[in-house]
DNA sequence: ATTGTATTTCGTTATTTGGCGAATTATAGG
DNA sequence: CCTATAATTCGCCAAATAACGAAATACAAT
């Protein structure tokens, strides 16, 4: 039961499902999915922890950069639970929208989106540091 | 997705499932399921509720009692919920004890079981009256 | 009508969850 | 080694959730 409450459970947040959808057949890095959420990149990483974890989606680290995609070789109970997913959303207009919005952003180069997250951070920590001295 | 989402939601606590599960192709009063998790009346009460929202069961009242069941005819999003839940908790421990503790509740008297339910509740309010006067 | 009772609703409390920013970690490149 | 940076972890807060008991509701039977 463990086991299946850990995926209900991660299925019970929208941005989860999202990215879930999103991530079908495609890998992403998690700037890419930070874009796609519109979200901090703190709470993207607890939402990927938290799939992960439920075994719904694996992740492959590539020098900075983390990507993640739903795993294709993996037991018939995540098979069937994503399928579920998939299945019960395939017309539905958030995912619909998700796809459009995605499209933009694979067209984005990787190390532009990254700066643009992080940039602000950053620069306060460059204030606080210059402050200090 | 608003939709969706209520379903996972619902299937997002343990306690919601095991009923689920339990109705599947068996009709129960609220007494019998409240025997069955071995929670509050009013917190049972509120968990049917939340399912019933998402339309995972369906509910007919008799008198004072109300049943629950799954409904047997409902869209295919409900039905593929609900096919998805079972199929993916077929061998399930939890499961499999909740059908073992059921058949005993299934051979008590409807009113014995909610005899013993609320009794504690109306000696307090008796109680209570008798200091009043 | 009044009483008894199965269920629900309401109000409260403790816990969990989703969100953020700051700090930390891990890695790439001077 | 030192700096830059993508991602994660940590600490915090607000909102949601699960649990309970008390009160209200709805129905049956005097």
């Amino acid at each position: 039961m463990h086991d299946f409450m850990n995926i209900t459970k991660a299925l019970s947040d929208q941005n989860r499902v999202r990215v879930l959808l999103t991530l079908k057949g495609r890998e992403l890095c998690v700037c890419q999915i930070i874009a796609l959420l519109g979200l901090a990149p703190s709470t993207v990483s607890k939402h990927m922890s938290i799939l992960k974890n439920a075994k719904l989606v694996e992740s492959r680290k590539e020098g900075l950069w983390m990507h993640y995609r739903v795993p294709n070789k993996t037991s018939l109970k995540i098979r069937n639970a994503v399928k579920w997913v998939c299945a019960s959303l395939e017309t539905n207009e958030t995912a619909k929208k998700d796809r459009i919005r995605l499209r933009k952003i694979l067209k984005m180069d990787l190390g532009d989106i990254c700066k643009r997250q992080n940039g602000r951070a950053y620069c306060k920590i460059k204030e606080r540091t210059n402050h200090g001295k």
